[in-house]
DNA sequence: CCACAGCTTGACCAATCGGTCAAGATTTTT
DNA sequence: AAAAATCTTGACCGATTGGTCAAGCTGTGG
C-alpha cells in the first residue's frame, strides 16, 4: 500500500492539481449545473480540501470560466478535419465521426457547454460573437464551395451545420435518456457504430452528396 | 388606472395563481437552472410574495416536478400527428412542423426538459422508464411498418427518432447561440420557415421517403 | 350576518454556501 | 542553513436560501 508519494516539483504540483480540479469541476458542473455544484462537492471529487481550490481558482466563477473555455477549444480543434477534405462525403463524414467520438468520450464537457448556452452564455458570450462566429462563417464558405462544385445539393449551409451540432451533441447531452431507452445500459460499440453510420447516411444522402472525382 | 379587481371565486383564484407561478417557474428554471433559480426570484417574476408560492407548492422540488411533468405532457401530445399519417412524408413532416413550432413558441419548456435529462433525470426518471419508453417503441413500430411497405429506406428507426428530437429541440435549447450567430437578432418568420424546410428536406430525402400512393 | 375554510403575507430561522485568513508545512533560492 | 516563496488546511464569517409560522384577510355556506 505504499503509494509512491509525490517527489513533485513546484510546477508539477501546480499542473497536477489544476488538472485534478478542472476534471472534478467539469464532471460536477455537468451533473449539477453551475448553481447546483458546490465548491465543497468539487473539492471532494478532486480529493482536496476546499480551501485549496480557492488557492488555485479564486472564485467559483473563475473555475467555471476556465472549464468552459477549455471545452470550447477542444471543440474547435475537432473541426480541422473539415478543411482538409475535398468534398462533403469525406469532410462531413469525418466531422461527424469526430464529433460522435467526442460525445462518447467526453459527454460532461458537452453538457457544460449546453448548459452555459441555454443560460444565455453569461461567461462566454464574447467567444460566441468572435471565435464561433468566424469559425461558422468559414465552414459555411466551404460548404458553399462544395455546392458550387456540384458536390452536393443546394441546402442552406447554416442550418446544415446546426443539424450536425444538434445531432452529434444530442448523444452526449441526452446520454442518460438514450441509456434509459436502451434498457438502462450504455450503448455498446456496435450501437455507437450504428448510430454514427445512421447519422452519416441520412445526412449525406439527405444533402445529395456526390463523391469528388 | 382602475384595473378591474378580481371578483374571483376560490377555484378561479387557485387556478389563476397556480398558472402564474408555473409560468414564472418555467421561465426562471430555464434561465437559471434548478440550482440557480431561487423561490424569491420566481416569486418576483410571478408578482407574488414568496410565502404565497409555498402555500401552493410546499417545496421548490414539488414546484419543479410539476413544471417538468407539464412540459412532458405537452411533448407527448405533439406526436398525435405522427399516427394519423399514411406515410413518412406526411407523418414525419407534420411531426417536424409541430416540434419546430413548439421550439419557437416555448423554448423555456424545452430547456427545462433538457436540463433535467442532462442531470440524469432526478425527478422524472420513472416517466422515462414507462411513458417515454412505451411512446418510443410505438413510434418505432410505425416507422418499421413504413419501411416494410417500401415507403422509405431501411434506416434504424430509433436513431432516426433521436435525430428528429435533437434537431428540432436544438432550435429551442440553443436559441441564444443561434440568435448570436444571426447577428444578435431572433430568427425572422422567413428564417424559421427555411430552417423547418431545410430540416424536413434533408431528413425526408435522407431516408428516401416515397409518397404513399 | 356569522362562523368556518381557504388565501395572503411579513417576519423569522436553521442550514448551507462562497469566500477569507492565519498559521504551519514544504520546496526553492540565496 | 537561513530566508523567501509557494503550497496546504482547519476554522471561521457574512450572506443567501428554502422553508416555517402565526396573525390577518376574504370569500362561502348556512
Amino acid at each position: 500500500m505504499t503509494t509512491q508519494h509525490r517527489p513533485a516539483s513546484r510546477k508539477e504540483i501546480r499542473q497536477e492539481n489544476e488538472k485534478l480540479i478542472l476534471q472534478a469541476a467539469e464532471k460536477t458542473f455537468a451533473e449539477a449545473g453551475f448553481g447546483g455544484a458546490t465548491m465543497q462537492l468539487i473539492a471532494d471529487v478532486a480529493g482536496l480540501p476546499k480551501a485549496n481550490l480557492h488557492y488555485y481558482f479564486p472564485t467559483k466563477e473563475s473555475l467555471y470560466r476556465r472549464v468552459v473555455q477549455d471545452i470550447f477549444h477542444v471543440w474547435l480543434q475537432a473541426a480541422d478535419i473539415f478543411d482538409a477534405a475535398d468534398g462533403p462525403i469525406e469532410g462531413l463524414g469525418a466531422y461527424i465521426d469526430a464529433k460522435m467520438e467526442i460525445s462518447r468520450k467526453h459527454p460532461a464537457g458537452s453538457k457544460v457547454w449546453a448548459s452555459e448556452v441555454m443560460h444565455r452564455a453569461p461567461v462566454i458570450q464574447d467567444y460566441l460573437e468572435t471565435t464561433l462566429r468566424d469559425w461558422t462563417e468559414g465552414r459555411i464558405a466551404v460548404i458553399e464551395r462544395w455546392i458550387d462544385q456540384g458536390l452536393m445539393d443546394p441546402v442552406n449551409p447554416r442550418h446544415l451545420l446546426y443539424m450536425l451540432w444538434a445531432t452529434t451533441q444530442h448523444y452526449a447531452d441526452f446520454n442518460h435518456q438514450i441509456e434509459t431507452l436502451n434498457n438502462g445500459r450504455p450503448l455498446s460499440d456496435a450501437q455507437w457504430a450504428e448510430a454514427t453510420d445512421t447519422v452519416k447516411r441520412i445526412i449525406l444522402s439527405g444533402i445529395g452528396a456526390r463523391p469528388a472525382t
